[in-house]
This record gives structure tokens, C-alpha cells and sequence, in this order.
DNA sequence: ATTACATATGAACATATATGCATATGTAGC
DNA sequence: GCTACATATGCATATATGTTCATATGTAAT
């Protein structure tokens, strides 16, 4: 029986905003780099030569879709995947 | 050993390319509805409620992407997703 | 050939989005 | 308090992108 209903217009919003924030290369650069560990944004940003501000930019949206959560230690905020499962 | 090293920019590009098909609402609700069985261009804009130039255009930036498959029968071209492993 | 039907293509346009610049906010030490 | 460092936010902008309209291409029947 390989019967298909579509899914509910509000998950395929979500799945579709999910795949959106995946589907830029500088946002996917950020989440392979914070893959293994958390990093902090200054890390992130000379790691992958790009701009804080604009790694600041990107991060937002990843917090938005709760792709990413970030916590502060001391002067710093240090950003890792939200999905414990994934890193593991 | 949670050694990761950042994949190299080609495939970052392709896999955000993919990512960033699947992030639009439309795009992603024609690819469900190919899903089970391959459908023609006007069975998938009358459907999903979508004028036929809209799905002309997105199919072809699916198949541009080899997401997406479409085979002509007379008048018609069906579409089917091109990875056969995914609809079984 | 002409007509009808199905799909594809190109141009135009309005909106979304990535990026940079300037600046604000937060934190720690003097 | 002030200064230095780290991060976040708001505005401006150039480019990308989704959608529509008009039209072209392809296919089949008469």
C-alpha cells in the first residue's frame, strides 16, 4: 500500500523554512563548523573568513528556527547544534 | 574519535543548492505529490491549486537539480522523483 | 494545414534575502 | 566612572527569487 497523504500545509512551512535556512552555503559552512563543538562566534567568524557581523546575522536565523542555541560564557557566546542527538 | 573536518566548498554548494530547492512551500508540496506515483504537469497545478507556468517553472529548476524526473506520454509529461530508492 | 490540447520559455516585476557599515549592548578589568 | 573586548542590532542596498503574463514549442487528430 504505498498510499501518500500530503502533509499539513503547516508542516510543509516549517520543513520548507528548515531546508531555506539550510539552503545557503555560508549557513551551512556555520553548522559543519559547529558540528564537533561549540564555537564561539569570533571563532566561527576567523575560522571561516567571514565578517562577525555577518556571522552574527546568520546565527540569529539559525536561533530563530532553533537550528542552534547559544550560550554565554563570560564575554563570549559559544554556539552549537540544538539537537543534542546529532552531535551526540 | 569526534574528529570532523568542514566538507570541501563543492559539496557545500551542491548540498546547499539542494537544501535551498526544498526550502520554497511550492516546491517542496509538488515533490510530495510526485511522491507516490509520477503526475502530470496539469494534474499537479490543478491539484495543488497552482497555475501551470508556476509548476512548469519549478519543475524545471527540480530537474535542473535531478531531484525530479519527467517523461513525456503523448501530450503529457509525467514527473517522478529521479532517486528511485526514495519512493521504493 | 489547421485546430486543439499540454507543456515550456522569456520578459517583467514585486518581494525576499545576503551582506556591509555604523552603532548599540553586554561583560570584565582598571 | 572609563576602556577594551565580544557580540548583537538597525539601516541601507544590491542581488536573488517567486510569480504572472504573453507567447512559443510540442503532440495528436481532423
Amino acid at each position: 500500500m504505498t498510499e501518500t497523504h500530503a502533509p499539513p500545509h503547516q508542516d510543509i512551512t516549517i520543513l520548507a523554512e528548515t531546508f531555506r535556512l539550510l539552503g545557503d552555503p555560508t549557513r551551512l559552512r556555520i553548522l559543519f563548523f559547529c558540528l564537533p563543538a561549540p564555537r564561539s562566534v569570533g571563532d566561527i567568524a576567523d575560522s571561516l573568513e567571514l565578517s562577525q557581523t555577518l556571522v552574527s546575522h546568520h546565527l540569529r536565523l539559525l536561533r530563530g528556527a532553533r537550528l542552534v542555541r547559544g550560550e554565554r560564557k563570560a564575554k563570549q557566546v559559544f554556539y552549537e547544534l540544538s539537537d543534542k542527538h546529532v552531535s551526540g
